[in-house]
DNA sequence: ATCCAAATTGACAACGTTGTCAATGTGCAA
DNA sequence: TTGCACATTGACAACGTTGTCAATTTGGAT
């Protein structure tokens, strides 16, 4: 492999101009420059980035430190639009996967710490309060999906009621007045969230809020999506429409009315919340759901957090930067409502 | 941050005395080692990764290249599965997703040149053949869920045949004699593994192959598996078991036998492939299918990968290893068949 | 031709480590 | 006590780049 030397006595100036050329200082003469560059190319040099970042300080790496990489597939959007954004920063993202363990975070962290990244994203796989080691706070650090309660590190979240609020919105003016809300009661912050936009839009609506059209069951799999509708369209004065926690539960709503003979959406419509791939657009009639903004939240933490290794860059202080951002949900119209 | 010659001072001995302990160098007297340990432990000392490999042209770094993270969301197993091993082995990856791009295969195989990659992982998000840029050769490269048709660079990909041959003995081995094959007709490598696979055991039963039980169509959507599955049911002589391509098309399948008023398994037993996690158990009944390898490519591969990287490391020919290893699916059997 | 400021270039240190080799210390045999 | 082999330690170069600052060249005004 070639280096700057090689390039210089090709080229016969130091190599301190050819330094000079690859980091586009003007104070280069231009047939300077032209020799330069030739030589660049006739020996296909490329500068190493070992080298320059030892003296530099900065290597242009994002350490990523995600829970459950695989567990929740669409999830892996949040690595795609940070890879991406990443990407176009001329930064490259540095991956470990703890698998949840306490311990593994922590090692996580000191060897991103090790390897000099210039910032951590630390990404969860649902949205939820997390507690990362201390140390983080060492380089620039972000959170994705996830938050601090005391939000003393910057976070990108989604907007769960503002999500929940649409999603019932939608039911509302396709004229339902009497709405379902079928969730897991497994605590996680998206469940209260999407429970409050569900209650919000009802008000907005002068609609009173009928704890008998809500039910929790569980964890949010298809089994308790299937039970949850049963017991609801078995109600005396059952709903026209059904808000569905997630997909997975709207997927057992589906069998649940297929139990029941009766037909999506003309009987009864249904919305679900996360555009699960493979699951909503899939299922028959296609399901009628809120996208999380996975790919937005990757390529917003990240944008954020080259902002904030610039400053840091520049001893501008960054500690007060508090920011929990929100973002929007949107409706992916289907069949289904 | 300390630096070894901080620690040096703080324990009274040259840097070099400190660079021995902290590489395990047996020339240190007892007691020295204990000063320096010490002083490191004080000093919460981290040697500098890019100061280390500058020197050792060893970055313990794999680039992970991947065409297409998010489009197949099980597939970011791989990732996993080769993200854990390479932990265990004291490799980070370094990730760059090229969206199929063909100049951003090119740009990420330079740009990984550049940072010095130990060796790279091409990795694509379902099994075919691939044609990555020349220079990739320049380091160790292993293929995964795709290989060259000159196998002229080692690859790992998924036993395709044994897959379908598998699927389709667990139907024979159910007493099913007459099985449909719905699939694609898009090309893929899968299609014609999967086929064969189904042929060979019908074979290896002395059922002759009937080409009416087999199905193309399109791509590997719910509603081609609902329009193939409905077609070989109404056949004068229908079959009594459904090989299905894959889990999109048995969830269209399921569609078709309920509207047949069929029921499954009792009328008819299907089997899907990929086992794609938030559908095939959420499917009622349970779907069993078989499970792709995309965990075991991953973790295969950068254990092959870092087994060419220490021969390259000692100077061995590694040109000469034509590997093409092929890795079992395994059945996950549900309540379908 | 001469001078000066600005433009251009180069010499050398520095980044934090490892590699090489020489210098010093130690313990045991003679 | 001396000598020698071996264990231990240190001085210094090297890795390939960027940063600092001084040296040299250039071009225009005099």
């Amino acid at each position: 492999m070639a280096t700057i030397k090689d390039v210089a006595k090709r080229a016969g100036v130091s190599f301190k101009t050819v330094s000079r050329v690859l980091n586009d200082d003007t104070a280069v003469r231009h047939e300077t420059r032209a020799k330069v560059i030739e030589a660049i190319e006739a020996l296909d040099y490329r500068p190493n980035i070992m080298a320059r970042s030892l003296r530099s300080q900065r290597t242009h790496t994002i350490g990523f430190i995600s829970d459950l990489i695989a567990s929740t597939p669409y999830a892996s959007r949040i690595i795609q639009g940070a890879q991406e954004r990443a990407w176009e920063n001329d930064y490259l993202l540095l991956l470990i996967n703890t698998g949840g363990n306490q311990a593994m975070k922590q090692t996580a962290v000191d060897t991103l710490l090790d390897r000099q990244v210039d910032g951590i994203i630390y990404a969860t796989m649902y949205h939820r309060e997390v507690h990362p080691p201390e140390n983080i706070r060492e380089v620039p650090t972000m959170l994705i999906d996830c938050f601090m309660a005391d939000n003393s590190l910057p976070s990108v979240v989604p907007n769960e009621e503002e999500g929940g609020y649409n999603a019932t919105l939608h039911l509302l003016q396709k004229g339902h007045r009497r709405i379902g809300y079928i969730c897991d009661n497994s605590g996680v912050v998206a469940t209260f969230g999407r429970l409050a936009g569900y209650q919000k839009a009802l008000a907005d609506y002068g609609i009173p809020f009928d704890p008998d059209l809500t039910c929790f069951l569980g964890s949010s799999i298809s089994r308790n999506g299937f039970l949850g509708a049963k017991t609801l369209m078995q109600l005396e004065n059952p709903p026209t429409a059904l808000f569905c926690f997630n997909d997975r539960m709207a997927m057992g709503a589906y069998d649940a009315m297929r139990s029941l003979n009766l037909t999506i959406p003309d009987d009864v419509a249904i919305v679900g919340f996360d555009n699960q791939d493979l699951v909503a657009a899939d299922l028959n009639p296609g399901l009628t759901t809120m996208a999380l903004p996975h790919y937005e939240m990757g390529s917003w933490g990240v944008d954020h957090l080259i902002s904030l290794i610039n400053k840091a860059q520049d001893n501008l202080d960054i500690s007060e930067q508090h920011v929990h951002k929100l973002l929007t949900c949107s409706l992916i119209e289907r069949a289904s409502a």
